[in-house]
DNA sequence: ATAATTATGAAATAAAATTTCATTTTTTAT
DNA sequence: ATAAAAAATGAAATTTTATTTCATAATTAT
């Protein structure tokens, strides 16, 4: 827990002098980091001792270690959390809080995945013979951005965001295929019955969804990528940006799989593009 | 800027020894912050006159205060900022890798944008007779996400990921109408010639791109989110996240200025999409 | 090769934190 | 209300930690 966030709790269950320092501290913890012990002693007119003391209560080593935790609250204001939007922020207000929970979820959406199923993933990408991503709505647009990156290798890749094409594509799916199925609820009906499909004619299924919904239990692999509701205004926000960077991770893998070599050609293709920009002046 | 970022970029200039203890400290900076510069000195082999010096280097006041430095940077939030993924990285590693720079370059990002042009720029939208998104490649994407969310606004939108389309869609544009042109570069040719075509037919040109470019010259109102380049392995990867949440805040921005009574509208645009979906047990 | 510059560490010094212990304050029991 | 016990506090001593000084070693330029 932040410490600065311990010290108001336990302020009730603080001495006379120890409330000094804890008032001290909670008024200008960024003077505070940088005071000796006997600066802070002097600033809340107690002993150095007490402050010592105080430390320690705090589950602390010492005074050091105690700065170096109250450094690392100080670190970020309050790091990245869900706050919500509110009727009357201002512009500055609202921006500062969309980053912010959209940091926060990329975080949830770290710490949800599996580092080795990402890794299997990424092995069965490798080998595939063709891969097709599969999204609707919002997670179309990560499947485009899939396709985007993956025809960048020089793979057999392909996207629909069209039930019909999926359909079909899926049914005419093979061993060896990779069919990646996108979508946050993991209730869309049709997406579902593809994953089925394909899973039918032997394609190995990857979803990027969320665990224990009856996509996740269509599919061979299961990404889940936790985010917190995108309940704000019944848009999809945080879940589609960490699926794309989930898309960035197995990208990533990929080329690492690959070698060097490859990842040299991946710098021509870049700069193929380099005709139909305007150049760098420096 | 993040200390440990610092001792990164200036590793060169370093002296042997110098090297040593940046070294050490790069490898376990967790273990340093909880060291005395005796142990850490021994650490590194090296005496501990030279790991004072190497914290002044830094520009730090001398060994406490580095540690304070190094315990702000790991603290729980800050990402290492674009840490580079590396051949040998476990699935763990560059998964991440890749989400931490991902939210260090949102930070960025954030910082880099204007409170002041996003509200002049969610005022333009929510006058605007017809908004059109355009991008190409990477932004294509982000166009297309950006029309996912301002159709639900019910609101005359269109999206275009074609040369010839956009530049139809330009001359044909007129006074009330808002363009919005997405290009992290900036430099792609055929869409600073579309935000200029916009231009000349009274458009007004929102640009979500880099500063100082030949797009930005070309825009009415210019949203410049700064990231640190996507050189990793040349794909775009941080720019487009960005310009995604920059989507978000416009379109909170959007419904935030229409009032609630349009926002329970918005409600029922997601609920209509229920029947297609399998119901949630709980 | 030699002088000048820079880097380095041993030892001395200074600064900071912690411990010890006597004193004061507060609490509790009567 | 009062005395005994317990807890809190600070002065001074001690210990730990960091910094400075200065002599020597390594590197660079001439």
């Amino acid at each position: 827990m932040n410490i600065l966030e311990k010290i108001t709790n336990e302020l009730d269950t603080f001495s006379k002098s120890e409330r000094k320092v804890a008032e001290v501290i909670l008024s200008s913890p960024n003077t505070v980091i940088h005071s000796s012990i006997a600066a802070l002693a002097k600033q809340a007119n107690i002993s150095e001792p007490t402050v010592n003391r105080f430390c320690r209560r705090l589950d602390t080593k010492g005074y050091p270690d105690f700065k170096l935790h109250l450094a690392q609250s100080l670190a970020n204001g309050t790091p990245y959390v869900n706050r919500h939007v509110d009727e009357n922020d201002t512009a500055e207000e609202y921006m500062s809080k969309i980053f912010e929970s959209t940091m926060a979820n990329l975080e949830l959406a770290r710490k949800s995945l599996d580092a080795s199923l990402i890794n299997r993933s990424v092995d069965v990408l490798t080998q595939a013979n063709k891969i097709s991503f599969f999204g609707l709505g919002a997670s179309a647009i990560v499947a485009r951005d899939a396709q985007n990156k993956f025809f960048r290798f020089n793979v057999p890749v392909i996207c629909f965001d069209d039930i019909l094409m999926q359909r079909m594509s899926a049914i005419n799916s093979r061993q060896g295929d990779v069919v990646i199925v996108i979508s946050h609820t993991g209730r869309t009906k049709s997406l579902v019955e593809v994953a089925s499909l394909a899973k039918e004619n032997d394609a190995t299924v990857i979803g990027i969804t969320t665990k224990d919904t009856p996509l996740a239990k269509e599919c061979s692999i299961v990404l889940s990528v936790d985010v917190s509701e995108d309940t704000d205004l019944y848009m999809p926000m945080a879940s589609r940006i960490a699926q794309l960077a989930l898309i960035d991770v197995m990208a990533t893998g990929f080329t690492l799989r690959r070698g060097s070599k490859f990842r040299d050609n991946l710098k021509k293709v870049k700069d193929s593009l380099r005709s139909s920009r305007f150049e760098r002046k420096d």
